[in-house]
DNA sequence: AAAGCATCCAACCGCTTCTAC
DNA sequence: AGTAGAAGCGGTTGGATGCTT
């Protein structure tokens, strides 16, 4: 562990924090908030930096944070806020009351991996490892046709350059590759158009693709199914609200709800079981309370592709362990932001976005304080949260805001709706 | 009992994003 | 629009602890 160079210079304590220092910075935030971090430990009274207090207070000071071993349905749920996300551990710990990044973070790194692996799957990409195996096994191969063409390409003459590396090979290597990298994400983005551009691209485009579209490349432009545009002078793939996914590519209808839907939703809209409208809760399968901790319990099969059945019942597994799906939609990093050209999924969930920081309230209406044992600290609240559960009128404001939120979903177009609904069904919400 | 090893987790680092000016 | 400082995030590290030999 090093030091800050802020630390350096001002000769700030390092390491383990000592129950002294623990002490004044509890009893400093408690009375005047924490303010601006960086000068929290001046005015606490503190020889560490701002960084150091704020990481002290979101990880172990917090009054609102739970103590103790993860429960099997929180391991659960991170497993399959995972496979969604990836390793946003903010977004995961936003989805479990009392947990910090952190904490899940070292979870995840320490068990949850392990566990994932004897289960024969792998856990960056929820995959069976057989499966990720094999494909490693072609990828060798396909290596090795790759040495041998760069050895005939290097014979030959400065033309040969431009067919260095030929779609079939470059592509077949890559597409064995269930990372997200860039060559990736552009290789499926050509294989999809060069597909489309054979004109019959609803039956061209193969089905092993399924599943390892990079999405978070595409365009939500709302006029076609799911289309390729040509026309500009990036390839981009649009999906359309206003007309069925069969209808443009058969192979990928399954697929899509599965697994585009999801990646829409996965940085802006924060998958939010802790939001729970009391009279709006119409699926009491997907949700349950803990009455005792105050903690809401949510079924990990909620989150699953399999997980509801045709009459909208929910089947649930107790363990993520005991059942044998795996999640091949969300890979881990494709929700990293691309730039310029997401400008129009921007616009689609900007809206929503806007009610992220309601949403953020929910955390505190949600949160299990001073549920566990944390004796020195136990009459501690933190201020704002403790005005979140005795102020009834914000509880109200963030009530009716919420439910602003869910107005502006419903008028979202209705193959839209139908989706979301879809969804917010999954996700364990109607809306 | 002691050394070596493995595991866990608190804390740091560096980078990105946000915000105020 | 540009900039600086603050905040936030994810990857990584190192110390404490437990287990094995």
């Amino acid at each position: 562990m090093g030091r800050h160079s802020c630390c350096y210079k001002q000769k700030l304590r390092k390491g383990l924090w000592s129950p002294e220092e623990d002490e004044k910075l509890l009893n400093y935030i408690t009375k005047h908030g924490h303010g601006c971090w960086s000068s929290v430990p001046k005015l606490a009274g503190l020889q560490r930096c701002g960084k150091s207090c704020r990481l002290r207070w979101i990880n172990y000071l917090r009054p609102d944070l739970k103590r103790g071993a993860f429960s099997q349905q929180e391991e659960n749920l991170i497993i399959e806020l995972h496979a969604v996300l990836g390793n946003r551990w903010s977004q995961i710990a936003a989805q479990l009351p009392g947990r910090t990044d952190n904490e899940i973070k070292n979870l995840w790194n320490s068990s949850i991996k392990k566990k994932l692996r004897q289960r024969g799957i792998d856990p960056n990409t929820h995959k069976p490892l057989s499966e990720i195996e094999t494909t490693s096994d072609q990828e060798k191969q396909q290596q090795l046709t790759i040495n041998k063409n760069n050895i005939n390409n290097e014979r030959n003459s400065e033309e040969s350059k431009e067919k260095q590396y030929p779609l079939e090979v470059s592509s077949s290597s890559m597409m064995t590759n269930t990372s997200t990298s860039p060559q990736t994400q552009e290789f499926f983005l050509d294989r999809f158009a060069s597909a489309a551009s054979n004109e019959s691209s609803t039956t061209s485009c193969r089905p092993d693709l399924v599943g390892y579209f990079p999405f978070h490349k595409l365009n939500y432009e709302p006029n076609i199914g799911l289309s390729v545009n040509l026309n500009s002078s990036s390839v981009s793939l649009c999906f359309n609200p206003n007309s069925t996914s069969s209808e443009m590519i058969p192979e990928l209808n399954s697929s899509m709800t599965q697994t585009i839907i999801p990646s829409m939703f996965q940085t802006p809209i924060r998958v939010k079981p802790t939001v729970s409208l009391p009279s709006d809760n119409n699926n009491p399968s997907v949700c349950s309370t803990d009455h005792v901790n105050g903690v809401q319990n949510w079924e990990a099969s909620s989150f699953s592709n399999n997980c509801s059945t045709s009459n909208g019942s929910t089947t649930s597994n107790n363990s993520f362990f005991d059942s044998n799906m795996t999640f091949s939609w969300g890979l881990p990093d494709c929700g990293k932001s691309g730039g310029d050209d997401h400008d129009q999924e921007a616009q689609l969930i900007r809206g929503l976005e806007n009610d992220q920081e309601d949403i953020k309230w929910s955390e505190y209406l949600n949160t299990p304080f001073l549920s566990t044992s944390q004796p020195m600290y136990s009459e501690m609240i933190k201020p704002e949260a403790a005005h979140f559960i005795t102020d009834g009128s914000s509880t109200t404001n963030w009530l009716h805001q919420n439910q602003h939120l869910h107005q502006q979903i419903s008028q979202v177009p209705d193959m839209y709706s139908k989706d979301l609904q879809r969804l917010a069904v999954a996700f364990g919400q109607t809306l």
